[in-house]
DNA sequence: CGACAAATTGATTCAAATCAAACGTAGTGG
DNA sequence: CCACTACGTTTGATTTGAATCAATTTGTCG
């Protein structure tokens, strides 16, 4: 059976048969033989909750694809002002193609697994297949989509607005036990009221005021700080302020 | 002089000679003769200000390149409130490729003239020219990068360095009489106080505190509400909040 | 000139920040 | 095992920056 499988995916390398980002990341976009040619220059790495994957201003020598767990991409102002630009899930593609040096700081926001590649192997990719930079260019004008749907929120949202559509944003995406039908979900928050907080311009004390209000008024349930039941998706949804930042796209 | 000038760009259609979008645009990344096949299906248009070039949730069958004046990308919660995302000022390329209906909503801020080519065109173009999709990529990228370093200004900025640091973006990019050095500018503000404050995620009323405040303090000259003028281009960066959103590239 | 929209300025209110304290919860070592 | 520390979180009291409400003033255009 295995064997048979083997066959029917010639030249597709082991490892990449289960991975995600084959199936919906950029390697999706690869011919079995680029696939292999890639993936000999692979490394896998499992990283600690808080290691700093990408420095500001500091040169980027690999990219790597989210297997698992969350990144978060921040910027700083030098008097320590703090706001997260983003966050990556699986199977997001980490890294600025064409900019030598990162002008954001990339880290794991959780335990996060990396299927890393040198510059050079991406860059290669990049030229030999059209395919491959067409599905990075798929992925930018998501992440750029994203971008802009938080700039509502932090311009023009409020307060409780902000974090619920902070956590409607969480649940469609961690999605631990979320039926398609989406009317009730639970999952872990992937990071603490400080990091929501730089997430959504407000302070940590207004983050855990607000959970703390949607906890009263039965829009979700709070385990040991971190673990998030959401009874009535619907219900979440009303309190995100008008369509937009919450659209399903 | 002409006709040998005309010999040396064989294949590159008359209009498209002087234009920005093919030294600095996405055009730049086509062959003439990819260029040419291009040009045959494109059409130039004279958009008078405030006029809608694409309606959020609308069809989106055509592509520009904006060849002046300024372009601005906004989103809206469904009770009204509005957020500026974007920018787009000559040479960029206007359109969001993949998606069938846009999410955003584009409208000229000043005059604008464009370079519009049908859906199907430039799709052809996606598909045959892996240099065109290379640019459309660099493009969505600096926009990604744009996108974020807003996200700094609308989440962490207090009102003062937002219209600091909007003058500053606005002052680098029209730049009608910048020395390179930069030591000072003039340039006319391409937007309403309205539109400012939607763009900052504040109210006119305060942005028209902050520019006031500004005049006051010598750091800027205003005549007509439009003309803005920067002796010291240093001064108003140290008005920006830390570095950041402001960082020169 | 008159009319309308855009911009400024002032007075007041309010949402969120700040300052400050207490309360878990998890991990460490005696 | 429990005291002890450290960090993250919650809760409360107070302050404050920007919003809101409300007039004027300025600029533009028929």
């Amino acid at each position: 059976m295995t064997l048979r499988q083997d066959i029917h995916s010639s030249g597709i390398p082991v490892l990449c048969l289960p991975c995600e980002a084959r199936r919906r990341g950029v390697c999706g976009a690869l011919e079995p033989d680029d696939l292999a040619q890639l993936a000999k220059t692979s490394s896998r790495h499992n990283i600690e909750p808080g290691v700093e994957l990408i420095g500001d201003a500091e040169a980027v020598d690999c990219y790597s694809n989210v297997l698992s767990g969350v990144v978060k991409l921040t910027k700083s102002l030098s008097d320590g002002r703090q706001q997260i630009v983003g966050l990556q899930f699986a199977p997001d593609f980490l890294g600025r193609p064409f900019k030598i040096k990162s002008v954001i700081n990339a880290e794991a926001a959780t335990a996060v697994s990396l299927c890393s590649f040198p510059r050079a192997a991406i860059e290669r990719m990049m030229k030999q297949s059209p395919e491959f930079v067409h599905r990075l260019l798929k992925q930018a004008l998501n992440e750029l989509d994203e971008a802009r749907e938080w700039m509502v929120t932090l311009g023009r949202k409020t307060a409780p607005e902000k974090v619920a559509s902070f956590l409607l944003m969480i649940a469609r995406n961690i999605d631990s036990n979320v039926d398609p039908a989406a009317r009730s979900a639970c999952f872990e928050l992937p990071m603490t009221r400080a990091d929501i907080s730089d997430f959504l311009g407000i302070t940590n004390e207004t983050v855990s005021r607000q959970l703390t209000s949607l906890r009263m008024d039965g829009v979700i349930r709070i385990e040991n700080n971190r673990r998030v039941t959401v009874d009535s998706m619907s219900r979440l949804e009303r309190r995100c302020g008008g369509r937009g930042a919450t659209a399903v796209e």
